[in-house]
DNA sequence: CATTTGACAGGAA
DNA sequence: CTTCCTGCCAAAT
C-alpha cells in the first residue's frame, strides 16, 4: 500500500457506496477532502489495486454517464448497476434518485 | 524538479 | 440536447 492519502480515502469512499446507489467523481473528491479533484479520483480509480473489492462501477460522471471502465464495455456497467437497483434514464444514471451522500444538483 | 497525461466538471456556443 | 474550451488535482514520466 504505497499510495497517498487521497487515493486511500477514495478507495474507502468508493467501497462505502451502498448497493443501488452511485456517486460522481466530484462527490467522491469532495468526500475525501479535495473538492474539484474529480480527475484525481479517476486517476486513483485506474490505479485501483482491487477492482473486485472496489465497486468502481458505482462511480459515474457528473452527467450520470460513464467515461472509463473499459471492462466488458459500458453496457456491462450499466446492467450491473441496474441489477443493483440503480434508477436509469436511458443510458445514464438518474442521479436525482440514485445519488449517494449529497442531494441532487 | 518540470512537463504531460487522464476513468472529470462546468460553462459557453 | 450536443459539442468545444477552460480550470483543477494528483500521479506518471
Amino acid at each position: 500500500m504505497s499510495h497517498s492519502v487521497f487515493t486511500q480515502n477514495v478507495y474507502k469512499i468508493v467501497e462505502a457506496i451502498p448497493q443501488g446507489k452511485v456517486m460522481t467523481y466530484g462527490d467522491v473528491a469532495e468526500k475525501v477532502g479535495s473538492p474539484g479533484a474529480a480527475r484525481a479520483v479517476g486517476t486513483a480509480m485506474k490505479n485501483n489495486p482491487d477492482m473486485s473489492k472496489i465497486p468502481c462501477h458505482r462511480v459515474v460522471g457528473s452527467d450520470g454517464g460513464m467515461n472509463g471502465y473499459a471492462f466488458g464495455g459500458q453496457m456491462a456497467k450499466i446492467e450491473k448497476l441496474k441489477q443493483e437497483g440503480v434508477q436509469f434514464r436511458g443510458l445514464k444514471v438518474n442521479l436525482k434518485l440514485s445519488r449517494q451522500g449529497i442531494n441532487q444538483k
